[in-house]
DNA sequence: ACACTATGTCAAGTATATTTTACAAAAAGT
DNA sequence: ACTTTTTGTAAAATATACTTGACATAGTGT
């Protein structure tokens, strides 16, 4: 399943994926797949994305299926 | 840093490492490494963490160093 | 039409999360 | 004292998160 508030948090600050790849210091493709839904990020990971975006990790990434 | 709210969710309901390790499906080793705090849990072993015990994300792996 | 940026995706490699087996020691029960 | 459970820790193996490099496509701007 997509994240789509991670897709949503990041276009309201008006980043690329790129930005954001940069500033939490991984890959593009990761927060391509990320954002896909087909993997698991790490918590640290997770973590560090939230404070760029300013939000929480019941923000973007608590699911309700 | 070790996580003790999760130490302190898993007491509060009584149960042991192995506990929670057999109902979230991994080693008691994983659980007890969380705790400690020397690694990087996934998202979704934190997400089956916090199910089982009660609490959301940003209760028990939302740090406030 | 052409350049440029943003996104989706894939395959091969590297780093690390997690398992398995095992041992030691502290805590709890009898 | 003894047994049993719980916890801390370690080393080697396996699974998987993440990287790198690459290519394709859609959108935007000139």
């Amino acid at each position: 399943m997509k994240n789509l508030k991670l897709k949503a948090a990041r276009a309201a600050l008006d980043m690329s994926q790129q930005d954001l790849a940069d500033k939490v210091a991984v890959s593009r493709q990761t927060i391509n797949a990320i954002e896909k839904g087909d993997y698991n990020p790490t918590i640290n990971l997770c973590r560090s994305i939230c404070k760029v975006l300013g939000k929480t990790l019941d923000e973007l990434f608590w699911e309700e299926e």
